[in-house]
DNA sequence: TGAGTATATTCGACAAAACGAATATAGTGC
DNA sequence: GCACTATATTCGTTTTGTCGAATATACTCA
């Protein structure tokens, strides 16, 4: 993990609200982080593309959807920061508003289910 | 502490450089810095007002001598997100190198004693 | 195969950040 | 006042990052 690209990826909000929602979910896909960010899904698609080349999250393809966690590569010290940087924005406009959106999401538990038995 | 300020601070390595200097010193100079760093007096200069304005750090002036600090008003997420930095880039290129030069800079144990007695 | 859904990428415009070089400011001491 | 040191700022340029809009790709299911 380069600092740098670390860095450089927190440097955003909205790589940020990202990563916080995937620091408290363990795995999302594409179209739930687009509705709960509430931004349009080329945008998000960006965004977690910056991730994932910078590998700070990993993706698993299951059907059409796209999975992102963060990187189970992550060594300690980024896995720490980006929990700091939960912390620290835990309060904020847009992380607050994201956790109840999050939550508010129908079908999250089945929809996991399915990806994990096609996947297996 | 704003968030999106002290990521974007993090987001240049010249500034990551100097946190982890200040990290490790407490206080510095802007002399100090530049030496340590072996980069030009404005360039320096310029970074730390970067860091200034987004609070990450304070100064207070001694003659003609400015001494940053991390600022003591630091959020304990900010202060941790900060070491983990230094962790991270522990081993890199260029900060490795600065630790090396900040031991070899002469008679700082003076300078400091003389700035704090003439604050004083 | 074709329609439909999910995701990713390209494009050109625009804004923000960093740069070197030069210059300005502020303090010290004579 | 002047010379000297330390630090900060401005200027114009170049680079980098983000954006919306449009389009492309990949997969599923019938």
């Amino acid at each position: 993990m380069d600092p740098q690209l670390l860095f450089e990826s927190l440097a955003d909000a909205i790589r940020r609200r990202l990563l916080a929602l995937l620091l408290a979910e363990e795995e999302l896909c594409v179209c739930e982080l687009h509705q709960v960010l509430d931004l349009p899904q080329p945008k998000v698609s960006r965004h977690l593309g910056v991730l994932r080349d910078a590998g700070v999250v990993s993706v698993r393809r299951v059907g059409t959807w796209m999975f992102y966690r963060l990187s189970p590569e992550l060594p300690l010290w980024a896995f720490r920061i980006i929990e700091q940087m939960a912390a620290g924005a835990a309060g904020k406009t847009g992380f607050l508003q994201d956790a109840q959106r999050l939550q508010a999401l129908p079908g999250r538990f089945a929809q996991r289910v399915t990806g994990v038995a096609l996947a297996t």
